[in-house]
DNA sequence: GCTAGTTT
DNA sequence: GTTTTGGC
DNA sequence: AAAACC
């Protein structure tokens, strides 16, 4: 069996890694803290390293103080052969398997020097040293292409894509979105995702808006906050732009809100020649999925209670599969059991097809109507945004001026079967003296529909279950239909009009008094803002 | 019961 | 050059 | 990392 590339430690985030960090923040950003270096001595002198050293970190990378901490190294040798040998040589003392050092992407010296003097981060193929391999590993080699293939089968058929659309007919043609009432207003450039439709996906520049996503998730991964930011409202803007990424249109395309110099360099090179049109990547992209850490830390990001800093941790530990996570045995969600967080773990992964959320919503209904008759409800979230499977079910259920009976409602459900856990309830009396009866409360629970004919597996499910008077109604469905782009954009676009917007309503910024908005167009219309329909409102990847 | 940090 | 970036 | 502000 192949031995999992001695697992233990590949690394501990930047921890070991001697990178002068409160140095090269405004420098040329030409590399990022995703690239960490480490040179061979071989045929170079010890100024030599230095001085590689002293430019790859100039230029925004980190220095590894160890092959072990290392997903990049430098070598001015160019035999493979010798190359290899060198490598095993430093491997022997940290104890790296032969596996390990084939991960790692070993580049000439002069991938640096030409980085730097392009000002843009070279790809890496034309100065890969391609490591010997000797036979008897060669015969594994021959035989993986069987699992991937059919792994990249079952991505690539998204024929889920338009699948089910709820009440209507089936769109016409180009975007794989349902069809909406009013139609959305024209793009425009803005610094503000609310101002533009946003579709579920790009029709042009999708391939883009994933390479963005791959930096964006490694900015989050590593707490860089504001670099996360820039990268999702840069994503956004491309993703509602209407025409194509390419050298014709680069002119408008560096003109657009949100996307800066940084983000150009990316996408394209400062020549009118695109770089991601040519290659189809952007480079700093494919060297965060190089390094295998990446993709296994992404994945842990996507479990329910795993944010940055426990995915960091979880990979530390040694884990590198959900199995491992499981295994590990320490509880996640925080408010939920360790048995069973673990138990329903593998369920919470598994996206909920349009059906099964509405199957799940009624449920829900069922038994809030029993306890406050006449009340309303919307399926908000990813579902009202059009998408065709979901990872949530968010309802929003109005109650007149009695948001304490959520409590008989989980009840209702508890005793009938359908809710297997209780995992938070937040009863969010915001501003609580000054409107006694504005409550807006949410149940985070685990539900378990009953099989039926839409829900013939049953799954256990996350549901938020969001209640609220009808006087904030509006504002709470704009709060929990998203996607988060867009929620960060009204927020910043009523800041800028003087309100104060959140899904417990809508305020004047100065006085805090609340101003009533029964529904969505309320908001939209105070705030000054054209309306958008929700399946517009895709700003994320 | 508090604070700090993390996650939703 | 400094501040803000959603706001709990 | 970007943009608005000063």
């Amino acid at each position: 069996m192949a031995p999992t590339p001695s697992p233990g430690k590949r690394r501990r985030l930047h921890e070991e890694i001697s990178g002068d960090r409160s140095q090269p923040q405004a420098q040329r950003r030409v590399l990022s803290q995703a690239v960490r270096l480490w040179v061979l001595a071989d045929k170079l002198e010890t100024s030599e390293i230095e001085t590689a050293y002293r430019l790859a970190q100039e230029l925004g990378a980190l220095r590894s103080s160890d092959i072990k901490f290392a997903n990049l190294v430098l070598t001015a040798v160019k035999a493979p052969k010798r190359v290899w040998l060198a490598l095993r040589r430093e491997a022997t003392g940290s104890n790296l398997s032969d596996e390990w050092l084939r991960s790692l992407n070993v580049l000439h010296v002069d991938w640096l020097a030409d980085t730097e003097k392009k000002g843009i981060m070279q790809a890496y193929d034309a100065y890969r040293i391609v490591l010997p391999r000797d036979t008897a590993e060669s015969a594994q080699k021959a035989s993986p292409s069987a699992s991937s293939s059919s792994i990249k089968k079952e991505v690539a058929s998204p024929s889920c894509i338009k699948k089910e659309s709820p009440s209507l007919s089936s769109p016409p043609s180009s975007t794989p979105v349902i069809p909406t009432s009013p139609p959305p207003p024209a793009w425009t450039n803005s610094e503000y995702s609310c101002q533009r439709p946003s579709p579920l996906r790009s029709a042009h520049n999708q391939p883009l808006v994933d390479e963005l996503e791959v930096i964006r998730k490694q900015r989050d991964l590593t707490s860089q906050r504001w670099s996360e930011r820039s990268y999702s409202m840069c994503l956004s803007a491309i993703k509602a732009y209407p025409r194509k990424v390419c050298s014709q249109s680069l002119k408008e395309v560096k003109s657009l809100k949100g996307v800066g110099p940084k983000m150009i360099v990316s996408i394209a090179r400062p020549a009118e020649s695109c770089q991601f049109c040519s290659s189809g990547q952007i480079v700093e992209a494919q060297q965060i999925l190089s390094d295998p850490a990446n993709p296994i830390m992404f994945s842990f990001m996507e479990l329910y209670g795993v944010g940055p800093v426990a995915a960091r941790e979880l990979y530390e530990d040694g884990c590198r599969s959900n199995a491992d996570v499981v295994a590990r045995g320490k509880s996640l969600a925080t408010h939920l059991d360790v048995a069973d967080c673990l138990g329903i773990l593998p369920d919470l992964k598994l996206p909920i097809p349009r059906a099964e959320v509405e199957e799940i919503a009624s449920l829900l209904y069922e038994e809030a109507r029993v306890v406050l008759p006449g009340c309303r409800y919307t399926i908000c979230g990813g579902y009202r945004r059009g998408k065709p499977r979901s990872n949530d079910v968010d309802v929003v259920i109005s109650h007149e001026g009695n948001g304490a009976r959520i409590h008989d409602i989980l009840d209702r459900l508890k005793r009938k079967g359908i809710m297997s856990y209780n995992v938070n309830v937040l009863t969010h009396s915001d501003e609580a003296r000054l409107d006694a009866a504005l409550h807006l409360n949410v149940a985070e629970i685990v539900v378990l529909p009953p099989r039926s004919v839409i829900v013939p597996h049953p799954k256990h499910r996350r549901v938020d279950l969001v209640m609220c008077p009808p006087q904030i109604y509006g504002a709470a469905v704009i709060g929990w239909t998203g996607a988060k782009t867009f929620e960060k954009d009204i927020r910043r676009w009523a800041k800028l009009k003087g309100y104060k917007f959140h899904s417990t309503g809508l305020r004047v910024r100065e006085t805090g008094e609340l101003v009533e908005t029964p529904t969505e167009e309320d908001v939209f219309r105070l705030l000054g803002l054209r309306w958008m329909p929700p399946e517009w409102r895709n700003t994320d990847a």
